[in-house]
DNA sequence: CATGAATGAGCCTTCATTCAT
DNA sequence: AATGAATGAAGGCTCATTCAT
């Protein structure tokens, strides 16, 4: 079992500690628990984390949706849709799912956590706002407030409706401007 | 008399278990943290409830927005600026808002929890729609869903925007239908 | 096994730790093996000792002859042959002269025994020679070292030699003048 | 050239070794510790030395006076400041003196160890008496073992005596006798 | 009702040691 | 000779829970 590809390990070591995490709430499950899961020794945990905390921020960090926002900041149109199929297709995971929830419970214990957080809540709405709807007004960004939030609402308890269909509709619900 | 002081007690511990669960997560915080802010014995709280767990179930509970759902739609009108404007009155308590989101964390660890918020998020959002939007159809679920989300939004990360206009516009926004 | 009384429960922790620690080293020794000699449980050793350091402190400062030369400058005179026979007698017991040797051993790592043992050497060293030579001078301080030294050296490992005689024999070497 | 640098890697373990065991007991201090500031791979150490006892060992029996005392004893003359001499300069080093103490504190342990500290009190302080007062009386032996006690002393806490004086002074000390 | 000493399981972490490379 | 990933036992400490008082 020694000498096992290094990367290998530390990434068992990961999808375990993700897996145990979301089912178990970051402070309830043990690293015994994740090395069992895992199939590695308790003591290499520690050779790769630093800490028990460690391992949970390189975790909760990963389940953060701070990618999808970034990659479609970068796509030239359909901001929106890409961020809502992409978001909707990320928490499809259960373990994503639950760890993200996990992970915004955390976000006052660690500072990193609530750092990100605050960050894709202010700085990159504004820039959503920006790219999908050409402004940064106080009505906009809560319209994209609202649009993040349906997400969000979708990922705490997903009604039966499709994908798809969820996100267009919601796009268009804040996007409508009543016209007379 | 004697009832008295035994409520009196009893509110005591529920208040420090509030305080000290909101700073510290439900898991990473202590009987002993609890009773100590509480001033009271570590004895006593286990004869007022029966365990830890129990203890966390009541202070979670009291943490989610059913009362204020529930209160708004015996109101005739303006369910949603009821809705609203409790809801950011609520989690305007940095405790109540914390507590918040480790419950929707812990929802998948104690069923009870799970349940309150799909209700939450099932019959109660359909409740809405039927009397804020008079249709249950899947687009007005969303809407209110969005409107849901845009609240649950604030209390994550409160926007340098004044409740009332927040509330207010987020109301709008979720109405608003396209005309021609 | 409940509520055994407090002071007792404390003494025993302190005792079992005592012989413990003699056997083998305040570092080698673990918590776990104090507690099984004690007969309580592990737990209980934290409630009366905030951590292993304090537990190991409140041993090691009983173990050195601190209480010995006090209560010895206090009589009018025979300063050293009280001082020579009372160190020699505390130390007959194996557990106080392993424990001594270990303390004199972990004067470094804690501050407080360091304070304690300078203190030893110095202000009273200093105090000895005023009380049985009548002087303070460097000559007459290195007599009370060789003193001490001397017994401290029969402590390291007692020669075959009857105690009253050694002390009895020490005193005279030290205090001897050449006379012409 | 290979043997040579064997004999480098050994070295500097041992020099390590020393210093960390200085600084932290040999029993609280770890092998990662050591092999860390010998600046070489974990697994070296116990490819030069059988276990952390091995290296402990070997690391303690040289902290000792034992070649002091011997090299001593072969002079001709002047035996008692010759060891009284470079005893004192050999624990002006910190490590050595440090050591020295942890040493004596671990004779119980590492029952090498005990041997050779016995022989240091017992068969050498004979020689030694034998050599420099030509007698092994008690009375005698008591003289050397408060000299060496003297200097012990001295270890433990150096006075703000000059070395020199130090020795000369425990000399003419011990060696008095109360002539009329 | 209330206290707090006592328990024992379990937690995170460290560490001596091994061994494939 | 030398490295460092891997192991597993143990270590110090915490904590929910019990119960005599």
């Amino acid at each position: 079992m020694r000498q096992r590809n290094k990367e290998v390990t530390k990434e068992k070591i990961l999808q375990a500690a993700a897996e145990v995490f979301a089912e178990e709430n970051f402070f309830k499950a043990s690293v015994d628990q994740v090395c069992k899961k895992a199939g590695v020794s308790k003591g290499i945990i520690f050779w790769y984390f630093k800490s028990k905390d460690q391992l949970i921020l390189e975790v909760a960090k990963k389940s953060l949706p701070l990618d999808i926002v970034e990659s479609c900041l970068e796509e030239k149109e359909n901001t929106l849709e890409c961020i809502g199929n992409k978001y909707l297709e990320k928490y499809d995971d259960p373990v994503m799912k639950k760890l993200f929830l996990h992970t915004i419970s955390a976000m006052n214990i660690y500072k990193e956590l609530g750092d990100d957080i605050r960050e894709l809540c202010d700085s990159l709405v504004k820039k959503i706002s920006k790219r999908a709807l050409n402004s940064e007004s106080n009505e906009d960004i809560i319209r994209i407030r609202s649009f993040m939030g349906g997400l969000l609402c979708y990922v705490v308890n997903p009604p039966n409706i499709d994908k798809k269909t969820y996100v267009n509709t919601l796009i268009k619900i804040v996007l409508a401007k009543e016209t007379k």
